[in-house]
DNA sequence: AAACCTGTCAACCGCAAACCC
DNA sequence: AGGGTTTGCGGTTGACAGGTT
């Protein structure tokens, strides 16, 4: 007994959609909405198509908030980020992308980003010299709430680190975040030990950081952070994670209630802000790339006022 | 000018999950 | 609880346009 076909098709339109049908089905939808039946939609609006085609012609192409156009480097980030960790669940990717469906964001994958990604992995591959983390508690216990049970919560940073640590210990700008972008090539080039206080030292955990990893394994991470702390504590938080390129953004969960917080190299302070109802907040340094899929940063939290 | 190639994207297909009775 | 129906999703196809030979 096989399943029931949605339609019958010997009796429905295929192919590309006619103005006209367009124009019957958005007047419809937006008079009558769909009433919770896309298999009786179309003989309502008195379309010869099949329920799930007005459904897909609806949704990607008819709906008022869909945006046309060609996507922007923002989205191209957003996108490479979310791929590799969740995998090609487009309709998730597209969920973070306003107007955008989930067949525009898999089609312009499959045609444009992953040979754009390709060719900037082929071109950076081998040209950093970075130095193993031995000590990274990220991805030695990825299901720990926080940070390293080692003794040890150091890392072989470069000196570009103080460099960052000086650039977060200044005052926020405007947006509430820190003006401060890592240059990958500078910070692997010598590796002078940067020893980091040990979040767990720390009086009250109320609040953990994922680090969602940067990897093409989706692994998971987790470190630690204290918003009670006050500005003047300057409490730094470094983290690695796994597998970066160049259009890799991170992803972090405050557990403000969304299911992540996206924060770009660029754009971290404003969706920052979104994210966070209380006055902590955290600035953000740039994910490396690296020639050994590692990627390394820092992040700070303090108080704005 | 014609044939062929390549890239793009709308649309379709089939499966699984969700929903409903 | 279970079976049928509908929806949502990701993979794939195919038409079309533009470029190249």
């Amino acid at each position: 007994m096989g399943r029931a076909p949605c339609c019958d098709k010997a009796n429905v339109k295929r192919g590309p959609w006619s103005p006209e049908e367009d124009t019957a089905l958005k007047h419809y939808v937006e008079k009558h909405g769909t009433g919770g039946n896309w298999i009786a939609l179309p003989h309502k609006a008195g379309l010869k198509r099949c329920g799930k085609s007005c459904r897909l012609r609806w949704l990607n192409y008819l709906r008022p908030d869909i945006k046309h156009g060609s996507f922007t480097e923002e989205e191209d980030k957003v996108i490479c980020t979310l791929y590799k960790n969740l995998g090609s669940r487009w309709s998730v990717i597209a969920s973070h992308l306003p107007g955008r469906t989930d067949n525009d964001v898999k089609n312009y994958w499959n045609t444009k980003l992953k040979k754009k990604l390709l060719a900037a992995k082929n071109n950076t591959s081998g040209n950093l010299n970075i130095h193993s983390n031995s000590h990274n508690p990220i991805s030695t216990s990825p299901s720990s709430p926080c940070v390293s049970t080692s003794n040890s919560f150091s890392y072989n940073f470069s000196a570009q680190v103080t460099e960052v640590a000086s650039s977060l210990s200044q005052p926020p700008n405007e947006a509430g975040g820190f003006n401060y972008k890592l240059d990958s090539k500078k910070l692997f080039q010598n590796s002078s030990p940067f020893s980091l206080p040990r979040p767990s030292e720390s009086s009250e955990i109320s609040s953990c950081a994922k680090i969602f990893s940067v990897s093409t394994s989706s692994q998971e991470a987790s470190v630690s952070a204290t918003p009670s702390l006050p500005v003047e504590d300057n409490n730094y938080i470094a983290w690695s994670g796994n597998a970066a390129t160049e259009f890799d953004n991170i992803l972090m969960d405050f557990g403000h209630g969304s299911h992540y917080d996206l924060l770009s190299e660029y754009g971290f302070p404003e969706k920052l802000a979104e994210a966070t109802p209380n006055p902590v907040n955290f600035g953000l340094t740039s994910l490396l790339a690296t020639a050994d899929n590692k990627a390394q940063g820092v992040y700070q939290q303090c108080h704005i006022r």
